[in-house]
DNA sequence: GGGCTGACTAGGC
DNA sequence: AGCCTAGCCAGCC
């Protein structure tokens, strides 16, 4: 039913594994939510990473939806900062979306860094 | 307790 | 490709 200590262990969980998503790859919010073992969870992937504070250290941006879009909003400082820190890691974005996301996707599951 | 919201998703058209 | 809908469920008022 979600107790306080679920809810712990799942926000821990959910860092952990954002922690794993490799530079130039990118995962969704529902990815998350079911490798953590809480498959129906994935809006509350996205609430921790809004509260996440600046200087947490983790790749915050590397998270989207199923789709490969960009549903952060100004979560990132301004509109447009987000796609600026995917493109620094190669990963194209365009109209807010990740262009090619079969490829870029990463399943935290799979745990399989393919590398081109 | 009830109703609404949302960094969501799968399915339909 | 896009748009809409229903289902989802913790958090917030």
């Amino acid at each position: 039913m979600m107790t306080e200590e679920d809810k712990d262990l799942f926000e821990r969980l959910v860092l952990d594994t954002v922690r794993l998503i490799p530079c130039g790859r990118a995962t969704s919010y529902g990815a998350i939510a079911r490798a953590v073992g809480y498959p129906n969870l994935s809006r509350m992937v996205g609430r921790i990473m809004g509260r996440l504070d600046a200087g947490h250290g983790l790749p915050a941006h590397r998270v989207v939806n199923s789709q490969g879009h960009l549903t952060a909003g100004d979560a990132f400082g301004h509109a447009g900062e987000m796609e600026k820190l995917l493109a620094l890691e190669g990963i194209a974005v365009e109209n807010n979306a990740i262009k090619n996301w079969k490829r870029v996707f990463w399943d935290p599951l799979s745990e399989i860094d393919i590398c081109g």
